[in-house]
DNA sequence: ACCGCCCTGGGACCAAAGTCCAATGTCAAA
DNA sequence: TTTGACATTGGACTTTGGTCCCAGGGCGGT
């Protein structure tokens, strides 16, 4: 198959250098591009690229640590899997960073298949978080067109409200309601009320277990 | 308030009867019930109540470990929130719990503060998991006690076809349909098409990102 | 053979939704 | 002031959806 591979990027954060030389070669034999990084802070100065990439992050630094990372990464919303590696971690630092949300916690020394099958995993889970944010994304720059009265329609609309009951609610008149609808439709590019409904959930998630 | 508590236990499994002891009159204390069992296995034969609960769990036990329970719970579908406790646990041990879905992994010497804590974010979850559980399995009754053809019209109408596309699909007529439409609405108890649509995405939720 | 459930329809109608065309008023920006 | 986006509504229809009543055939179990 002549596919054009899709750029995958690893970044590696390690203030080792021999860690981040010897982790870089065997990512990319592995045929990944890899960039590497000092500290957490040079990470973060950087343009991460809109790729397909994960995170393989040392737990311990001088300066801001690996935790430390992830919670700034957590709170800019900057979503990318992170993989934790440590030489001398402890328990709460791998619970901690597990209930932030890492794909993994690698312990040293670890085998070359655990860090690939690791890797491995942060990118497929990047790649549907990523095509999941796109559609999400998209969505909400349908909604963003929507004029102030066409949203309230919508609401009451996938609420389940009949046109002449969201008239009411908005005293406003039936007809009325129908040109706002419609609108609604079309911008939000919606085949079908069944379509519509399920597009408004993705916008206003309900809040599922965590 | 005169609310009446909801019983909420605590279930207890650790092969330490000091442990047990202790432990066990501290959660007490602070107004749980409280169960015990000295083995994997037996809280396995334990006929688990249906009330709100959780499970705090020792990593290390002769016989069937800590993670072994889980993953047999996971396999078993009894959805109930581990909070792991051990005493000579390694980072490891502790990744595999988390991903496996425990809530907290507190290593020894932990304060009363953070057992606590964690056992109350379980209680939450639970809580959380009951409740949607439980309307789940609503819908599901419901959905079974639909005809093979009523499933078949519900599954085309919420996929947004009109009446007569789904007769088409069906090779039977727009009258047919309507009226295994009307049965669907009525056996789902879905007051409008939007409810109809979200009834159908709890059942077959959208696999999402994991 | 009879009963109950399921699937299938017709006819008649009413209600709701969608779609044309057309028009008016407000309000803020150019 | 002119332009443009927004909200509003009417009239006239067509298409869909929903609900009555009524009815036949197939099929499995009592």
């Amino acid at each position: 198959m002549a596919v054009t591979e899709p750029r995958r990027t690893v970044y590696v954060v390690d203030d080792d250098a021999s860690v981040r030389k010897s982790v870089g070669r065997l990512l990319r034999t592995a045929g990944l591009q890899v960039e590497v990084f000092a500290s957490a802070d040079e990470f973060l100065a950087h343009p991460p690229s809109d790729e397909s990439a994960c995170l393989l992050l040392d737990l311990k630094m001088p300066g801001r640590n690996g935790l430390e990372l992830q919670e700034a990464l957590v709170a800019a919303r900057k979503p990318i899997p992170i993989v934790f590696v440590s030489g001398h971690g402890d328990i709460p630092a791998s619970v901690r960073a597990m209930k932030g949300g890492a794909v993994d916690f690698l312990t040293k020394p670890y085998s070359v298949e655990e860090l690939l099958e690791a890797v491995e995993r942060a990118m497929a889970k990047d790649k549907r978080d990523r095509r999941e944010q796109a559609q999400v994304t998209e969505l909400e720059s349908r909604a963003r067109a929507l004029t102030p009265r066409e949203a309230e329609v919508l609401r009451l609309v996938v609420r389940g409200l009949l046109n002449k009951q969201v008239a009411a609610e908005l005293g406003i008149s039936e007809k009325t309601v129908k040109v706002h609808r419609a609108r609604v439709m079309h911008k939000m590019r919606a085949d079908s009320m069944a379509d519509l409904v399920r597009m408004a959930g993705r916008l206003h998630p309900a809040p599922r277990a965590r």
